[in-house]
RNA sequence: UUAGUGCAAAGGAU
């Protein structure tokens, strides 16, 4: 069974779902009764493809079996009817996992609270915090990284601070996606000289800075007009052999034009399309702002 | 971890 469940499991992944479909069926066939990982597999499978409905028929189907709903499935489950566009049966299921004596495990409550703060219910996302805590789970860097993302995404970047500083009351160790949303939080709550600084920290706990890091500074740099200590820190993440993308380059085009230094805008641009980058939809609105900025001022 | 998380272009730009 454990052999027939990876090859489904895999099958799922490559998104060759039809084929893992088959397969399940062909099961007993085989002489293989499916388990309730087998279930949990392509009932995942399914819902990520947006069948969400034909996984729920199959979870159905794996009590009817008699298997025992786990957390596992659980968390699929919410997962995918959020993804739909269904809160409300995501929400119902979650209280049918408590109605049933299933308990939630971290991973849920982590999956649980990200769901609801996508929908930008800051309030329900607290409210499950609070209660994974209650329940004696101790939430950990995803948890963290998940609630500090909703609440900046919902304008509580204020927020960051005190989460940061929780994290290293708790001694839940920062990882790459925790400090570039912490930097994204900080830049985003008028604290840039903290982003600034979280990028020695990074490399002084063994995660250097990525594109994503330095691309969230430059920019929390640019924003605040403070546009040479924004190239330079371009220029830094350059000689460090960071690959730049074009999310930084136009974070600083769209910064030198909001302040009217168009030339410096164009020579960046220039340089972007040298390092074979090609400006997408918001770089060239970056640009237009800048030149629609520059007639007003010659106007 | 044989199944579910912060990466479904996710995290940073307009």
């Amino acid at each position: 069974v454990m052999t027939m469940n990876i090859m489904i499991d895999r099958l799922c992944k490559g998104k060759k779902l039809d084929e893992a479909c088959k397969l399940f069926e062909s099961l007993r066939a085989k002489g293989c009764t499916p388990d309730s990982v087998t279930y949990s597999s392509l009932i995942d499978g399914l819902g990520r493809q947006g069948r969400i409905d034909e996984a729920y028929k199959l979870f159905e189907k794996m009590l009817d079996k008699g298997h025992a709903p786990n957390a596992v499935v659980y968390t699929s489950l919410i997962k995918n009817f959020f993804k739909c566009g269904r809160k409300d049966d995501g929400h119902k299921i979650f209280k049918d996992m408590i109605r049933r004596g299933c308990k939630p495990d971290l991973t849920l409550y982590n999956i649980y609270m990200d769901c609801v703060l996508r929908e930008g219910d800051i309030n329900k996302g607290r409210e499950i915090f609070e209660e994974m805590k209650q329940y004696g789970y101790a939430p950990d860097v995803r948890t963290y990284s998940i609630l500090m993302h909703g609440l900046i995404k919902a304008g509580e970047a204020r927020e960051t601070y005190k989460l940061y500083y929780a994290m290293k009351e708790r001694g839940c160790e920062l990882d790459t996606h925790a400090y570039n949303i912490t930097i994204h939080g900080f830049c985003k709550s008028g604290q840039v000289n903290k982003a600034y600084q979280l990028l020695e920290e990074m490399r002084l706990k063994g995660y250097p800075p990525t594109v994503v890091s330095y691309g969230a500074v430059i920019d929390g740099l640019a924003k605040i007009d403070r546009l040479d200590e924004a190239y330079m820190l371009f220029e830094e993440a350059k000689s460090k052999g960071i690959v730049l993308n074009v999310v930084v380059y136009s974070s600083l085009i769209d910064g030198f034009g909001k302040v009217g230094r168009i030339d410096e805008a164009y020579l960046i641009i220039e340089e972007m399309m040298q390092k074979g980058l090609n400006p997408n939809v918001y770089t060239w609105n970056c640009l237009l702002d800048a030149l629609v900025k520059a007639e007003e001022i010659n106007e």
